[in-house]
DNA sequence: CGGTTAATTGAACGCATTCAACACGAGTGG
DNA sequence: CCACTCGTGTTGAATGCGTTCAATTAACCG
C-alpha cells in the first residue's frame, strides 16, 4: 500500500536528481487538516512530495459516494496522473508540510530524460500501491479487508505500536465498506486478540501470523 | 480499463521507437487458449505486446481464490512489473499471437532513455487501468459492477455489437463476484432492456444512458 | 463541565453467496 | 440424425453477511 517506508526519508536513491531539484526550486507549503492540496479536474502542473504529515487522495462518484485512492506518507511523491487533469482530489489528512515544484521547472533544471526517469520510479511505486489496494478490495470478507489494511500499515511501521492517522470513515471509503462494518471488524479482531487498540487511533499486532492468514 | 483502442494498432505514436525495436528484434510466439505466457514468481525479463487475441493476467491467493488483474488486447503492452519478479501470471484468454522481446535487447538498441520513455507511457496506461479497475470494484452493488464492466468494454469497441472474449468466471474474478451473481446481473440488465445478448459471448448496449447512470 | 464530533453497538433488512439442480451448445460417435 | 457427454451458463431456494437506520458511548476541546 505504501512505498518502502522503513527509512523515513528516501530522497536519495530511487529519485535521483529529482529530489535535489525539488529541494532547490520547490516551495514548501503548509496545509491544515482537511485542506485541499489540489482538486479533481484541475490541470496537472506540479509535483508534490510529503515532508511532514499524511495526505489522502479521494474521488466523488456521481451519486455522492466517496472513494479514497491512497494515503501518502513523508518521503512519498504524489500528484502523478496520466491525463492532463487530476482524477483525484488531494487533501491533508493531518496538518502537512508539502514540497511543491512545477514540472516545467524540473524539466528545465534536469532535462526531460531525468524527469522521466524520476517519474518512472514514482509510477512504479504508484502502480504497486494500486495493485495492492485492488487486492485488498478483492478479498472476500470485511474482516479480511480490514485485517489486510492493518497488516499493510503495520508492515511499514518499524514501531511496535502503529498510529492510525486516518479515521474510520477514511478506512471504510478506502476498502469499500461502511464505517459501521469497519468498526465491527476492528472490535472483532481485537476480541480475538489478534490486534489491540490502546487508543482509537493506535494499534498493536499481537498475532501477526493470524493476521496474515486472515488477509490471505 | 483498456487503453484507447479505437485504432486497433497503435504501434506508431505513443510507443515511439520501442515498437520498431520490438518488430525488429522481437520474436513472435503463438499461444493456445489457456496457455501460460509467464508465471507468477518468474523474473521479469521480457516485454510483451499482443498482436492477435486477448491476454489475461491473474493471481492466486493463498486460499485458492483467483483474482484477475487485467485483460490485454491487440496493440497493448503487458508484462510490466515493478519488482524483479512477476506478481501475476499471464495466460492466453484466446489463441494468441504475442510479440516478445528481451528488455536488454531493447536497451541495447535504443538506449536507456528511450526504453524508460516507452515504459513510462505504458506504465501510465497501466496505472489508469488499475485505477479504473479499482473504481469498478469499489462500486456498491453487483449490478453496478457488471454494468460498469460492460460499459467499459463497449466504450472501447467501435462496433455496435461487442464480443466478450472472457467467460463468466473471468468476469466474476475480475469484479470480485461469484459466477452466479454475474450471470444473474447479466440477465437482469437484459430483462430491463439495457443490454441485449444475441449469444452468450456477444452483447449490444440498447440504453447507453441507463448503463452509464447505473455504473455511476 | 457541557458541547460537539467520532466511534461503537444493536436490530432488522436486503443483497450476494452458497449449494444444488437444470438448460444449453459444441463435439463425438453410434 | 439422434444419443451421449462434457463444459459452460443459467436459475432456484436458503443462508449469511454487510448494510441500514437508530441509539448509545467515548473522545476531544472549549
Amino acid at each position: 500500500m505504501f512505498a518502502d517506508r522503513p527509512n523515513p526519508d528516501r530522497r536519495s536513491a530511487p529519485l535521483g536528481g529529482l529530489s535535489d531539484v525539488m529541494d532547490r526550486f520547490g516551495a514548501v507549503a503548509n496545509f491544515q487538516r482537511d485542506a485541499e492540496i489540489y482538486a479533481q479536474g484541475e490541470p496537472v502542473i506540479h509535483l508534490f512530495r510529503v515532508v511532514k504529515g499524511v495526505v489522502r487522495t479521494a474521488r466523488f462518484t456521481a451519486e455522492g459516494r466517496r472513494h479514497v485512492g491512497e494515503f501518502y506518507y513523508p518521503g512519498d511523491l504524489f500528484g502523478l496522473e496520466s491525463g492532463p487533469d487530476h482524477d483525484f482530489t488531494a487533501e491533508a489528512l493531518t496538518d502537512c508540510e508539502i514540497r511543491v515544484v512545477k514540472r516545467n521547472a524540473v524539466r528545465a533544471a534536469i532535462g526531460d530524460g531525468e524527469l522521466d526517469l524520476a517519474i518512472l520510479g514514482a509510477l512504479h511505486i504508484e502502480l504497486q500501491r494500486a495493485r495492492a489496494h485492488m487486492l485488498l478490495m478483492g478479498l472476500r470478507g470485511a474482516k479480511e479487508k480490514v485485517g489486510g489494511f492493518l497488516l499493510a500499515l503495520a508492515s511499514h511501521s518499524p514501531a511496535a505500536s502503529v498510529e492510525l492517522p486516518m479515521g474510520r470513515q477514511d478506512m471504510a471509503d478506502y476498502l469499500g465498506l461502511t464505517i459501521e462494518t469497519v468498526s465491527r471488524m476492528l472490535t472483532q479482531l481485537q476480541s480475538e486478540d489478534i490486534v489491540e487498540f490502546p487508543s482509537v487511533r493506535r494499534f498493536k499486532v499481537n498475532r501477526p501470523e493470524l493476521l496474515e492468514s486472515i488477509a490471505a
